[in-house]
RNA sequence: GCCCCGUUGGUCUAGCGGUUAUGACGCCGCCCUCUCAAGGCGGAGAUCGCCGGUUCGAAUCCGGUACGGGGUACCA
């Protein structure tokens, strides 16, 4: 198979990033921007970097920061240089950078790459709305890039401060996007733009290209929300060469789709769907959701014409080929992401389905903390009997309440006893419990064959009625594992007294 | 207004000039069965946004156009 790494330079090792901003909880179009990037350095064997642009002091915050550096080690997108663990180009919070940036300016303004503008938020809206009703592009028009110093003074001397604003050369830009190809913005349309406010601080526009320069980055993949901010930081690149920050070189730029929500809108922070640590507290897998995430955008070849939706991050890491990310938004489908997950679930080895399971039963109280052997062995003897028939390992939590639950607080759903213990069902009840009462031997065979001969040949009852009473009686819902597994795993004396209960 | 991106069943997706247009989720039916799942089998569901062109032949190439999205900030 060729390799299309699309490389700046051949010989140059591949380093890409993920440098989210901590505001608010992490969602998952943002596992995904993280996901394909770091599946691209690994895919490469280059190198992955994970900073933190928090610029923005009244939208930043260290909860959020923290949140996302525990998301991120969570589903396992693990990282060689960045925050927490260091690395040569450090620190990597850009909050921590701020000497960078204003260097990085000052030296821009130097050579005159880069000039202030006094221009007030009045005046700029003014001559835009004129440029907009005259047809023309609405960014700034350039009024203030050959102020002379004495036109300047004048302006401090009016108490302005001004912006600094990056001088576009009159150029079109064009780059070769890793996803969608050659992308194309004439001159007239990219204005010169603000890198530093009048507060003086730095803006995302100067901190991020900045910091890739800075500390080598190769390939930037991002959302497709930027992509026509592109040519500005390009211009940028080629600016930082002339001033010697980083290598000269310009990384390639590849755009990722939207990750969608219900109708025709981004999936944003207030879709419960998109709000990452709800999938790690529903039960989700990382590796399942990772799947399901990959998915939006981006498949596994066929191999010998059979498609493949499901596998690991081995595999994806092992295929995933930039080239073949698909360019168009993708709607976050809930259902499949489950169905996804609950295939990973059955993949996994069912003792391990156990170990992952015992978190969510101390959050639920049904284990305690730290858990005792009896528990843990009695949710490793469980674990088979939901190992296929869950999506989410919560699920679980409640298919097995009824072994771990206290017998004060051990429930019947009022529903399925309306149903199933009437006075018919309370007789099948009854005849149950005689027969496991005198049983001699209990496992799952014997109890089968008591109750079968009880209530089946016994009763003359089809089996659905024989052991839906009992069912109900003991495991407290019309749904449940396996009956006489379940019967075996909560012993005789329960068995007995739950059965006796409902009469 | 101007610029950019996108458009294949309900959803995700394969497809790179010749296929009965691929697979998955979901849905329906059947089988298995102690419930629910899982698994197996089968089914419905797409005139590949639209119009033109190139070609013996177009979902695939070209030109328009419509619709959706994004940008046009001292947000990212």
């Amino acid at each position: 198979m060729t390799d299309t790494v699309p490389a700046v330079d051949a010989s140059k090792p591949v380093v890409a990033r993920f440098c989210p901003s901590p505001t608010g909880n992490p969602h998952v179009g943002m596992a995904r921007t993280a996901l394909f990037s770091w599946a691209f350095a690994r895919h490469h064997g280059g190198k992955f970097v994970f900073r933190i642009e928090d610029t923005d002091a009244s939208r930043d915050n260290q909860e959020s920061y923290d949140l996302l550096v525990d998301v991120m080690r969570w589903l396992g997108l693990d990282w060689d240089e960045g925050v927490e663990v260091g690395g040569d180009h450090g620190p990597y919070r850009q909050s921590e950078r701020m000497d960078v940036y204003a260097d990085v300016a000052q030296r821009l303004l130097d050579a005159g790459l880069a000039y202030k503008a006094y221009d007030t938020a009045d005046e700029l809206e003014e001559r835009r709305e004129a440029a907009r009703a005259e047809g023309r592009p609405s960014g700034y028009d350039g009024l203030h890039r050959d102020l002379t110093p004495e036109q300047q003074a004048a302006y401090e001397a009016e108490g302005r401060k001004p912006v600094i604003r990056f001088k576009m050369p009159a150029k079109d830009w064009t780059f070769d996007d890793l996803v969608r190809g050659p992308i194309t913005f004439g001159a007239d349309n990219v204005q010169d733009f603000v890198i530093v406010r009048a507060n003086g601080q730095p803006l995302y526009t100067l901190t991020n290209p900045t910091d890739d320069a800075l500390m080598g980055i190769t390939h930037v993949l991002r959302g497709e929300d930027i992509l026509s901010s592109t040519p500005r930081q390009i211009a940028l690149y080629e600016a930082f060469a002339q001033i010697g920050v980083g290598d000269g070189s310009t990384p390639r730029f590849g755009h990722l789709p939207y990750v969608m929500g219900q109708g025709n809108r981004k999936l944003s922070k207030r879709d419960p769907e998109s709000n990452l640590l709800g999938y790690r507290e529903q039960g989700f897998l990382p590796e399942g959701l990772l799947n399901y995430l990959a998915l939006l955008g981006w498949s596994l070849p066929a191999v010998d014409g059979v498609e493949r939706d499901v596998f690991g991050l081995a595999e994806l890491v092992e295929a995933f080929e930039v080239s073949r990310v698909n360019p168009n938004p993708a709607r976050f489908d809930l259902a499949k992401c489950e169905a996804i997950n609950g295939d990973h679930i059955r993949l996994l080895p069912v003792e391990e389905v156990a170990e992952r399971l015992l978190p969510y039963f101390q959050t639920a109280e049904l284990i305690g903390t730290p858990a005792d052997d009896a528990q843990v062995a009695l949710l490793a003897a469980a674990a088979p009997l939901v190992h296929e028939r869950i999506a989410k390992l919560t699920e679980a939590v409640d298919m097995l309440r009824f072994l771990f639950v206290d017998d004060d607080d051990f429930t019947i759903d009022e529903a399925d006893a309306a149903k199933n213990l009437d006075e018919k069902g309370q007789g099948t009840a009854r005849a149950a419990r005689d027969a496991l009462a005198e049983l001699k031997t209990w496992d799952t065979a014997s109890i089968e064959a008591a109750l079968r001969a009880s209530l089946v040949d016994g009763l003359g009852l089809k089996p659905r009625l024989a052991f839906g009473p009992v069912r109900v009686a003991v495991t407290g819902s019309r749904i449940s594992p396996p009956l006489f597994e379940s019967l075996e795993l909560l012993g005789r004396s329960r068995t007995l007294a739950r059965l006796s209960a409902v009469l």
